[in-house]
DNA sequence: AACGCTGGCTTGCATTTAGCAAGTAACAAG
DNA sequence: CTTGTTACTTGCTAAATGCAAGCCAGCGTT
C-alpha cells in the first residue's frame, strides 16, 4: 500500500513518516484505534476543519490504513472509515508517543493521566508487550485505554476490518 | 519542557504530536539519535531547506529535545545540536515507526532493510526491549543500526547530553 | 413530482507555511 | 584589509491550512 512518493525512500522510518508525519493524521489514527469511524465523530472529537479531515481520511484510505465502508443506518446508507490491519499496527507508535508525552510534557490541569488496562487481569500496565501486573503478553483485544479527562470508563481498542488492500 | 500550546491538551499523545507530528521534525530526531549534530550535516543528510531546518532545530531546542552547544573546531567556535534525554527517549517511537514502515511499505529498490544490532551479542534483533538472540534487554548504549543503503557498517546510537532544561 | 433534511463533502478566501535561491553577519586565517 | 566558511535570514512564489458558507446525492415525507 505504498504511495508513489514513498517508493523512493529506502529508510522504513522515512517511508512511515512520509505517510503519517503530520499531526492530524496521527490524531485521526489515535481515535480510529479507539473506535471512531464516522466523519462527524472525527470532526467533533478532534475539532478539525471539514476540508482537512476529508483530505486526511482520503489519504489514509489511499495508503491502506483506513477503509471507507458504506453501511445502513436507519434505512439510509452512510459511510464509515474502518481501521485496517495497517492502521491497527500503528498501536506501538501510539503507545510510544503516549509514554513519551506522559514523561516529558505536562497537562495544564491534572485531569489524571491516560492509563492502559490489561482487561484479562484488570491491571493498569505500561503500554507495550507484557502486562506489568500478571506478566502476560497484552493482546490488542485485551487492551483498553482510560482517558479520565473524557470518561472514567475504559475504552476497548477497535479491531481492524479484514481487507485485501 | 512543555510549550504553551501543549499545556491545554490533556492527552499525552496529543501533546507529543503537537511537538513532533511533522515529518521534518521526526526525521531530524531520527538522525540526531544516530549521532548527527551539525547544521550542515542535517542539511546534507536530509535534503532539507535552510529556513525549514533552522526553524525545526529552534523548535526542538525550545521543546528540550535538542540542546544547542558551542564547541571549538580548529580554533573557531561552531554550534552543534546535541540530543537531550527527552530526544533520546524518542527511540521507542522511532523503533515503532521502523517496524511499521518495514511491514507496510516497500522501497523501490531492495537495498536491504534497516537492521537493529544488539552489540553485546552481535545479533540482529527486533527493535524493542529484549534481544531476539540472547534474550537480554537491549540498552541504548548497546544498540546500533545498519542502514545498508548508506553503509554496511553498524552505527551506534548517540548518547544524550546531560542537561537541566 | 416536489420539497426538506442530513451527511459528506467542496469552494472561496485570507492567512500561514514550505521551499528556492540569493544574500548577510560573525568569525577566523592569510 | 581580503577571503572563505558557517549558520543562518530574506524575498519571493507556490502550496497548504482552516473558516464559514454552500453544494450535491440520497433519503423520507407530502
Amino acid at each position: 500500500m505504498t504511495t508513489a512518493s514513498q517508493a523512493s525512500v529506502p529508510c522504513p522510518i522515512g517511508r512511515a513518516v512520509g505517510l503519517m508525519g503530520e499531526r492530524w493524521t496521527l490524531l485521526i489514527l489515535r481515535n480510529a484505534n479507539l473506535g471512531t469511524t464516522r466523519f462527524d465523530a472525527f470532526r467533533a472529537e478532534l475539532g478539525i476543519a471539514d476540508n482537512i479531515l476529508s483530505n486526511r481520511l482520503a489519504r489514509l484510505v489511499e495508503a491502506g490504513l483506513l477503509a471507507r465502508v458504506p453501511y445502513r443506518d436507519g434505512g439510509r446508507t452512510r459511510q464509515e472509515y474502518r481501521l485496517t490491519t495497517a492502521g491497527a499496527d500503528m498501536l506501538p507508535v501510539l503507545h510510544a508517543l503516549a509514554v513519551w508525552g506522559d514523561k516529558h510534557t505536562e497537562p495544564a490541569e491534572p485531569a489524571g493521566s491516560m492509563r492502559v488496562i490489561h482487561q484479562r487481569c484488570g491491571q493498569v500496565t505500561t503500554p507495550g508487550k507484557v502486562c506489568d501486573g500478571c506478566g502476560e503478553i497484552v493482546r490488542r483485544e485485551d487492551e483498553a485505554w482510560v482517558r479520565p479527562w473524557l470518561s472514567p470508563d475504559p475504552i476497548s481498542l477497535a479491531g481492524p476490518i479484514d481487507t485485501d488492500t
